[in-house]
DNA sequence: TCCTAAACGCTAACCGTTAGTGCTACGGTC
DNA sequence: GACCGTAGCACTAACGGTTAGCGTTTAGGA
């Protein structure tokens, strides 16, 4: 019961890959919808209850190799250059983001994806929650135990900067000026450098500027 | 063919309402995941397709009477006072909102909501397809013939401020916090004035209570 | 060696949703 | 008032994703 070494993890994690291969395969070449979960299941020759065992469901199986976009996006801020500003670090990775998905080998399974609305819409919430995370990683970045509004707002911003810039027409054009407002949201917003802009929160006053 | 008037109107609208009440009346009873459509089709007294005649979905039941939220938020840009900005009529009317939502008769209904991923999801994905009708409605307002990059992202931004506002501890204190970014993203990037930077409106252009 | 538990399999269902088909009643027209 | 097109609705039956229940194998540790 110590530590699940050797073996029985190499089998498990082969099953979990044929099981993601072939679907991804069999996606591919019939399309998503046309495809089942039991044919999936019966071409990985596993039975549907394995298959679900590995993965919580049928858009999970696409989205199997995109769990690191999480790992991604607050490494983006964790791990860049010291002095490097945060709006600039995460606009760099959402750049490198669109760059792996426009082009690259993965160009078919981003034609899949924009033709099923349930991949669409599985994505979406998926990038959501990553802005969770994203957020967590802002605040530890300033220093802060938990992340704040202005955290979780920006993490938000940042998401919508991927999708939105995914669904226009010139993605990298897009990108600039989505950052360009992302940018000025954070300035007035910075726990740092906003003392300038107000000095009060809690209480019930509110104004604006 | 011309007009369906009278009373076959009437009676399908009644079939929709009860339909609607009864599957209200039940998920409040026994919650929403306990409640099954075939439940809810013969509460009503029609049958399973009968009801999916007048609803795409099962979460579509709960949503029924916020359809109008759409028409909500893109009359806020179009029938606002002549010269009042943008930006603060949207916050407006999602303060409005937050607490339609927050108090009233509605309570049970959202905390229902937040019960159940589902809903959440569904209600998220709303808000997405509602970004959408308001970058349109903004880019009218500007005189665009079609919604810029910058039109949708200041929508997606004010339902993000929805979405956000609503998760958080203090709804209207973080509602505020996230219009200051928002205002100042339309900022740096609304066509017209995009040129004299920051315009301070200091004095109370929001109603509170 | 034996024991525990994880991985896997099978059956059988549940649940949301849809296709196919046909009946009924309403509304407009003659 | 009789006629007809069509909208609303019902019924059966299924499809496809997902899960529960339960049994079987197999690996790892004692």
């Amino acid at each position: 019961m110590t530590e699940p070494s050797g073996r029985r993890e190499r089998k498990k994690a082969a099953t979990r890959q044929k099981i993601a291969d072939t679907a991804l395969r069999l996606f591919l070449e019939r399309g998503y919808d046309a495809v089942g979960i039991r044919d999936v299941a019966a071409e990985a020759d596993v039975a549907v209850t394995t298959l679900f065992s590995h993965f919580a469901s049928k858009e999970a199986l696409v989205f199997d190799q995109d769990e690191n976009f999480e790992r991604r996006l607050t490494r983006a801020v964790t791990d860049r250059p010291p002095h490097e500003p945060l709006i600039p670090a995460l606009r760099r990775e959402i750049l490198a983001l669109l760059r792996h998905c426009a082009s690259e080998a993965a160009a078919p399974i981003w034609r899949m994806i924009d033709g099923s609305p349930a991949l669409r819409e599985y994505e979406k919430s998926m990038m959501t929650r990553h802005a969770e995370s994203l957020a967590a990683a802002i605040a530890a970045d300033l220093g802060l135990p938990r992340p704040t509004t202005a955290c979780r707002t920006i993490a938000r911003f940042t998401v919508d900067a991927y999708s939105l810039a995914r669904e226009a027409a010139d993605p990298e054009t897009a990108l600039d000026e989505i950052f360009r407002m992302v940018e000025a949201a954070w300035e007035v917003a910075r726990p740092d450098t906003a003392s300038r802009a107000f000095a009060h929160h809690g209480s019930g006053a509110q104004d604006v500027g």
